[in-house]
DNA sequence: ACAATAAAATGAATTCGGTTCATTTACTTG
DNA sequence: CAAGTAAATGAACCGAATTCATTTTATTGT
């Protein structure tokens, strides 16, 4: 939409950076020290790029949490809609959200409360499970409670996986919370991860809860 | 217990600060203007104090957070354990920690992988929970699975109520997204919040799921 | 009264964050 | 080859957390 008229001539110098290149390039960061580690600089120099560079590109930080986003969301994997029945398809699809989630959980807050409409690919996904979710014969009108509840159990559950092992360590005060720290060594004897112990028990309670009382003939 | 010996006198000055003070301050700047108005030289000016005097009695801004988690905690009430079949008083529960939560954000990544030991007041509300549970007659090993469960809903549930109000506005897109622009539609048509409504249908189910399975006599 | 004490408060300095902007670079095209 | 343009630069700004040498001042034993 450059104006016409009185126009030389005039193309940019080749780009060096683009937005697949910071995309791929942040959350690579990311994976490898941390989101401490996702700065603007530490960003540009592993671009071989100064820090100023990247506001050509990218309006803020902001932004670039959202592109960061989209390719995240590209993890889910929806097709099991497809392929599986509801209640098998849901927990198929909420582990693996929860586990992509789980590598990244200082997205969790921005993300759980960015517009669905500035991400193509969440927006994907939603459609697909609330189809899903039609099809099997849910009230239209519990669709969408029925998503955000999920949504955000398992939200929830990924911040969990960053939780210390040693979190419900009670040594200290054992005579002051006996119940507590029985209930503690008897999880610890199944052998199981906590998170994921959890995790499993709450959404195979959660799915049967929702889909039983949002049938249509409520 | 200062070290005895050739010791004369002394003691210090008056002061100014306290942990009370600190934490009452940081919570009022948190409510007042959000989480970004919580920095150190806002705290230190709001007590009429130069910022690195807070560091003679709180040694990181994290540690503050710490704080800050206690004085919340003391917020969340478990008397509905003493008072109220088992089911009725998780639902209480529940919505208060997560309303209180909701109003703190930006605290529930922090908190939610705070150890325990750290919080006697978190440690006591898990205490009571705990106890109720196993009176309940759950087996021992699914009490802690069945409290991480609900406070991953409970977590998840409080930062959604922070999403904009059109979080699932598609107006841009509803021709791709037939199902869920139908589904927003319906939802809309009840009235109610999306948060609400989604955190009342959550809690029900996954209530009755956790406490249906997780007998002793499984 | 007084000197010694020690925690508390200060203010300057450090380091690191995100972001802006005037300037320069280098590619493309007429 | 000259014009034009987006891209990249580097210096600068602001505000954050934190450190440290220094100063203040309430207390207490003499």
């Amino acid at each position: 939409m450059t104006e016409s008229g009185t126009r030389r001539a005039g193309r940019p110098r080749k780009a060096v950076l683009n937005r697949e290149r910071i995309t791929v390039n942040a959350l690579e960061l990311v994976s490898d020290g941390g989101y401490e580690s996702l700065t603007m600089q530490r960003l540009a120099k592993s671009l071989g790029v100064s820090p100023s560079a990247l506001y050509n590109h990218v309006d803020s930080k902001h932004d670039l949490m959202q592109w960061i986003q989209e390719l995240i969301m590209a993890d889910i994997d929806t097709s099991v809609f497809d392929t599986e029945p509801l209640r098998n398809a849901l927990v198929l699809w909420a582990t693996n959200y929860r586990n992509i989630f789980s590598r990244h959980i200082p997205l969790i807050p921005i993300i759980a409360v960015l517009p669905v409409s500035d991400s193509p690919r969440t927006l994907g996904m939603y459609e697909r499970v609330a189809q899903g979710l039609k099809d099997f014969g849910l009230a239209e009108k519990t669709i969408i409670p029925t998503i955000v509840a999920l949504e955000s159990f398992i939200f929830g559950s990924a911040m969990d996986t960053a939780a210390p092992h040693d979190i419900f360590d009670t040594s200290n005060h054992q005579d002051l919370t006996p119940h507590f720290t029985q209930a503690v060594a008897a999880q610890r004897e199944t052998q199981l991860n906590t998170s994921d112990d959890s995790f499993q028990r709450g959404l195979a309670a959660i799915i049967d809860g929702l889909l039983a009382t949002g049938k249509s003939n409520d």
